[in-house]
DNA sequence: AAGCGTACTGCAATCGCTTCCGCAACTGCG
DNA sequence: CGCAGTTGCGGAAGCGATTGCAGTACGCTT
């Protein structure tokens, strides 16, 4: 069932089918209607595998994320998705599960698929880069170490979250806290790591980071049981991101623990269900929506055709303060320095 | 940059280094090696459309999901990316966002790429239904009404979980409920809502249902507020799923309401949040992990390479009991006939 | 030494489509 | 009526891979 087909049973040549196709205006309207009836009833369907080898490029980015089900990422990739549609292009998706192999696997495959261009969002290997620059398609990527002329880079300060958050928890009262972190050390993750010890350390309170066995709510669960049976008795948790936070509080409260009667908790990145869980979560907020916008801007040429400057764009955070944190409490059973500084 | 640069790099012929690069065994291995020095060297990287065209089958399979953000669909992806995987296969992902016209365009792009099977989740239309009747490939379907002798269907048994739910609430002393539907009028959906209206009915419930503008947890909310504001005073409220719900105890804790002291509040999937919200979501689960195998299972050839043959499938619901229900208020603060039948 | 099988390798056809180029028919103008 | 300029359409050359088939070289048997 090909073009060819399609055009004997047309009484036309294959051009011509093509031409009615791809709308190609010099065609009389008589001709197209006999066309497009025959490919109507042959039910033709073109191979997009032969079309995009005849016609050279395409209108279609490759998007690279590990983890589409935390729900971050799910979200920024619907906005992409919702954008590059309405910029006319399509969108292929590669999961990279947060493997080294798997994502080398997955840009290869985008790059031999002809994408337009390639949207990266997990930590990048310094070989896979090498090869992203010789591509000659524009590329978007959250490293922001990350430099080629063909690459637009996205970076928000992950460090000066976190400040925000240590300030407003310390500002409350909490002099003794702790961090959950993330199980792989990516940069973000451990820059959010780093600048809590770094920050908890200047304003003299004592302070513990542990690592959860796995990302995600149950992830949290595990930590959040971890860091209590220490026996170190925060008066404020702050987590690697939302996802995490809820397992968290969840464990809390299993503990009896009142949230944030007893212990103040925080996430990062503000996903929608930062809002809907009881209690509603304090966070950061990073805008995913734009996110999706800058990614499909940087990889989509404007209308003269010329492909998107490369350029560094720097997302600011902004705190969101809601019900999951509160005045440190006295204690939660265990004595304390309560030391200001 | 193609077969033939390297080709002539290497000093040999396009289909000596295409036997190499597809590890065809009749080739010297000193010559082996000469080609892929040259492929290195050239970071070659071959046009996927030219092979996909060339060599005829594909090893990758087409799904078509509505709403990727949607936790349930998230998860079920996942799994059918980790079971392709392991088979040894590619996933391609289109979203259909609950649009028609999107959902045919997705099933016509992914039948150009020539995939090796189709997994679709959305309702289907009689029109497509009939395009992938003729499409001589396996296809996997949630819409138990259609065969074909490439079909194979899954079915999950939505009234049935309905009826437990509500089975639980009578018992629990609840005789009035309300239902919180699904803005879309899929079928699943509408299944559970008409089995919510016919089981409160039979037990002589007071009940009615309500529809939010948009699904998830602002949907949720929104429906909830409606609710409150109708004067309906429920003592439980049934949700088309756990999206929702959790949108909707939200707003219930917003006015004030206990749960499950005054209302008592049901989800439906058993989504990973369900266990992990407060107060956790009484729900019934949807093997999410099961069906994403069976799907793999109801695509990919077996050894011999003879196509699975196609069937239906039943899943049962399960009964997840947890926080968010509990024994009967005495009425939210509105006189009620509180009649048992 | 001739014959023959085996192991490699290269040529060229092929996949289904796009698009350049040329041809025919038709239009309008002088 | 003749000629240039459109307009509409078909032939055929690619796009970059795979693969059947033929050819070469080499080793072994007799």
């Amino acid at each position: 069932m090909n073009l060819e087909d399609v055009a004997k049973k047309a009484g036309v040549g294959t051009a011509t089918v093509s031409r009615v196709l791809n709308g190609h205006p010099a065609v009389k309207s008589s001709t197209r209607a006999r066309v497009l009836r025959a490919v109507e009833e042959l039910k033709y369907k073109p191979n997009l595998h032969a079309r995009s080898l005849a016609g050279g490029r395409s209108r279609v980015l490759g998007i690279v994320m590990a983890n589409l089900y935390n729900p971050f990422f799910a979200d920024i990739y619907h906005s992409i998705e919702t954008h590059a549609r309405q910029a006319g292009y399509e969108t292929l998706l590669a999961n990279s599960s947060h493997d080294v192999k798997l994502l080398k696997a997955a840009v290869h495959r985008l790059l031999g698929q002809q994408v337009a261009g390639l949207g990266v969002f997990p930590e990048m290997e310094p070989a896979i880069l090498d090869e992203l620059r010789e591509a000659q398609i524009p590329v978007v990527l959250f490293d922001p170490g990350a430099t080629g002329d063909n690459f637009t880079t996205i970076d928000f300060d992950h460090r000066k979250g976190i400040r925000m958050l240590v300030d407003l928890l310390h500002a409350m009262g909490h002099r003794r806290m702790a961090y959950i972190s993330a199980p792989l050390l990516l940069q973000p993750t451990e820059a959010r790591r780093q600048e809590f010890m770094e920050t908890t350390a200047r304003y003299g309170s004592v302070s513990l980071a542990v690592t959860p066995p796995e990302d995600g709510f149950s992830g949290g669960r595990a930590a959040a049981r971890e860091l209590l049976r220490s026996g170190f008795a925060p008066t404020a948790i702050l987590c690697v991101n939302d996802w995490v936070a809820v397992g968290v509080i969840r464990e809390l409260r299993n503990q009896g623990l009142a949230v944030p009667g007893d212990v103040s908790v925080t996430g990062f990145d503000n996903i929608t269900i930062a809002e809907f869980c009881c209690p509603s979560l304090t966070t950061i907020h990073i805008p995913r929506t734009e996110i999706g916008r800058l990614v499909v801007a940087g990889l989509v040429p404007d209308a003269t055709g010329t492909p998107p400057a490369p350029r560094h764009v720097f997302l600011d955070p902004e705190l969101v303060v809601r019900e999951s944190t509160g005045i440190a409490a006295s204690s939660a059973g265990i004595q304390q320095p309560g030391s200001g500084h």
